[in-house]
DNA sequence: TGCGATGCTACGCGTTACGTAGTAACGGGA
DNA sequence: TCCCGTTACTACGTAACGCGTAGCATCGCA
């Protein structure tokens, strides 16, 4: 754990479940690895299939056809929508934060 | 309540506090108002000053000699520092996250 | 045949988000 | 002067989430 992860609450698994099926379709563990390679930080499995398990309720993702022992998941339309919306929120606020911290 | 933020712990009122408080120190009510022009969602006040009390136990914030009825707070360094490597690595996710939707 | 990696489920604890209610002081308008 | 809305914060409770741990099964490889 560092920085600002000790709070809790600032890893946004969901958010980051969503990213990277933003390339794909992927399963549970291809999706640890692939949050793994973009955050320094692999998400237990508690934090990713509960994660998931509320995505799916939530409709962002839906769940195919189950092959060998992997559960692939994909963005569905609205899922799609939501994460970009949110995405560009987040950079407007991280872009304001930044300039904010450049100019004091 | 809107998109992806019915699914809850996605506002992360600890950054946006610090965010607020980068461009000079506030007091509770203020930073009410600067996030909600930046997110426009008006975090009520007990995620608000929950939030705020945790900072403040991390060494993340600290507080000013209260006047009148306010508490301003102003960020520390260390709150700085983590502040800008938390927007570092948001950015990085945000670009890659729209960058994905764009090609897919 | 053992052992690590893969892939997921189940469970529980601690912490957080957030709504609601309550307190108090101030200022402006009728 | 009496409301009433705004400012500013405290206190409290509940639901939800993050995350660690444990467990189970399969696969490949040495």
């Amino acid at each position: 754990m560092s920085g600002l992860s000790q709070l809790g609450r600032f890893s946004e698994p969901a958010l980051l479940i969503l990213v990277s099926l933003a390339d794909g379709a992927k399963h549970g563990y291809a999706m640890q690895d692939d949050i793994a390679a973009l955050t320094d930080e692999r998400p237990g499995p508690g934090t990713l299939y509960g994660a998931i398990r509320r995505l799916e309720e939530h409709g962002y993702i839906e769940s195919l056809p189950e092959q060998d022992r992997r559960k692939p998941y994909r963005l569905t339309d609205i899922g799609r929508a939501a994460l970009q919306t949110e995405l560009q929120r987040m950079r407007t606020v991280a872009s304001t934060g930044l300039r904010r911290l450049a100019v004091a």
